[in-house]
DNA sequence: TTGTCGCGTGTAATCGATTACTCGCGTTGC
DNA sequence: GCAACGCGAGTAATCGATTACACGCGACAA
């Protein structure tokens, strides 16, 4: 592969020129044609590698997300990567798996690869390594997901109000026994999931107890799916549950849907994220959406101000509450017994 | 953050001797061991921009897929991470979100930051930028879809067998009106499933006319909606219809409930890629798996072939067919046949 | 004419690692 | 006792770019 010195020599010029020439410091036009010919003629490209060891700066921001198979990360990385490249940087993706050591690993190879900039969704409570480069001054970014006690900006959405309406919708439509799956215990984000939604719930006399409370320690259709399990096992099976992540919520279906029950006839059913594949299941269910792509881009935008060496906030989206049909119509037949469960086809063709 | 000098005076020593150790060229312990404490003290960590350019090796390889929102790439690129990390090489993803000229964005940006190999899904039919890098010397391995005309090895999935024993299911239940979604034409990948499910049809006297092959440019929700409108006006719709992506199958499923028609009773339907989404509609869909795992661990193995000089050989693993209950009744009621996870996989997918 | 200034280029240092070559010292063999 | 050999460790070249500094030339003013 041709390098600057063959340009410099083609051209008849020293590597000097050639190289302002590329980047724009040589405004006479009689070198740089000559320059650009040569360039042309060898297919000739800059050696990113060489110009990042010399100017400290590779052009490439790192993003850690929990699970690559996740389609709210991957909407989210997708958003990330579109700004990111508007702005010039490219980005490269670090996949956790939800493992904590995994993602200490990455966030070492990001590090030594010298990204100019490191966004985090991190999975599991902050670790050692993420407080250590924080520390060591590597821009860095919270995305999605807080964590106490690391002092960093951090770029997420706000349920409160979203799941106050959904406390709501709840009361609107008759559900008094409502459920919660959330993520592993210790994690700020489900910890917030939690709190918000059995103080959004206390306004209408509704309550929350712990057995109706749910946690996995993956998030994971299995994970959604065991909990689910145990709820419909209770004496009194909740009427309401809210995942609050979308592959629990695709294990939670399953469970209902292989004991024969209906959604939302028997059980309604919420999401947390709103990918587009629950707008395809029957019925589609109802999501609290994050504006995940104003998330990315917030993030890349956050970062970007950390890197330039200003300071930069924390950001709060507000997510939103999006209706659809698996919590069943607001009506008057809304209110049921907790006896009849599985006895209401008739009720369904509503709508 | 310290380098290499740094380390080489605390520890007392030359840089030349503290690269050795670190690379484990120096088998004195008492100098490894005053190397590897100032490692310690320090914090060091080698700066792989300098050793890349010096060494010219990034011990990165870069993977380019169609499209990060798409579950069949997302679960391509985990296996392709998982493998290339186990073997000591980190992966850049980049995505090409099904753009020709962003793939090629990508595929430039990759190859200046040197990264050691590239694996490509290509988005549409061969690009010039391909061509070019191929016939300068990058390893470079295509992945689930070939290129008519580039002399690259290419790792895929081979359908012809699924094909024939989706023919054969449809047969068997009677369905003698087929249909399928392609994705856009001048595609090697569609134009084979095409012509393979054709081929696959005939002995059973099944046919399979133009009217009955839609194809969309995008591989999208929107264009398997709008290919399966076409279909469902047609004088006689199709009673069974198999769309070669998943995405594209989605959009199918929205229109046949959209009209109040029923699968499998109405019409049959089976999804290219079997992801695990699709094991979790109601009713399970029928698919044609292809061993994404095994493709990424195949395309890793095959671009260090040809990373480390070694002629490389194309690899074609076989898709197979995994009835469930979106064509009609099958065997005995498939919770999960023994096809339905083929491999070691982690507990991905449902319980 | 001569000194100064400006400007376009070239020379060479630099980034942080790897590695060929060299040097010096201790051991061994004759 | 001296030469040769082995081996550990240091010196310095190198990768391919950027960039501070120096230089030389032409223009312009005195």
């Amino acid at each position: 592969m041709a390098n600057i010195k063959d340009v410099a020599e083609r051209a008849g010029v020293s590597v000097a020129t050639v190289s302002r020439v590329l980047n724009g410091l040589s405004p006479v036009a009689a070198t740089r044609d000559r320059v650009l010919a040569a360039v042309a003629e060898l297919g000739y490209r800059p050696n990113n590698v060489a110009r990042a060891l010399r100017t400290a700066r590779t052009g490439a921001l790192g993003l850690l997300i929990g699970d690559l198979t996740n389609p709210f990360f991957t909407e989210l990385a997708d958003a990330v990567e579109d700004e990111a490249r508007s702005l010039g940087y490219s980005l490269v993706i670090g996949n956790a798996g939800e493992s904590p050591q995994q993602q200490d690993d990455h966030i070492r190879t990001l590090i030594d690869r010298r990204i100019d900039g490191l966004l985090v969704s991190s999975a599991g409570t902050g670790s050692p390594v993420l407080r250590e480069i924080a520390a060591a001054g590597t821009p860095l970014v919270l995305l999605d997901r807080a964590v106490d006690g690391l002092d960093v900006p951090c770029v997420r959405a706000d349920g409160r109000a979203a799941l106050a309406d959904l406390a709501a919708h709840f009361a609107a439509l008759g559900r008094r026994r409502p459920a919660i799956i959330v993520a592993p215990a210790g994690t700020r984000t489900g910890a917030d999931r939690l709190r918000f939604f059995r103080e959004a719930l206390r306004p209408y006399g509704i309550e929350l107890p712990d057995e109706r409370v749910g946690s996995t320690p993956d998030l994971q259709p299995t994970g959604g799916r065991r909990v689910m399990r145990g709820f419909l096992d209770l004496p009194e099976p909740p009427d309401a549950v809210l995942a609050t992540d979308n592959l629990m919520a695709l294990g939670a279906m399953d469970e209902i849907r292989a004991r024969g029950l209906r959604v939302p006839d028997d059980v309604a059913l919420v999401v947390y994220d709103d990918v587009p594949w629950f707008r395809h299941t029957d019925p589609p269910l109802t999501a609290i959406a994050q504006p995940t792509r104003e998330l990315g881009r917030a993030a890349v935008h956050t970062l970007l101000e950390r890197i330039e060496g200003r300071p930069a906030e924390s950001v709060l989206l507000p997510a939103r509450l999006v209706p659809r049909r698996s919590c069943g119509e607001a009506g008057p037949h809304s209110h049921r017994s907790h006896h009849d469960r599985g006895h209401h086809d008739n009720e369904r063709g509503s709508a």
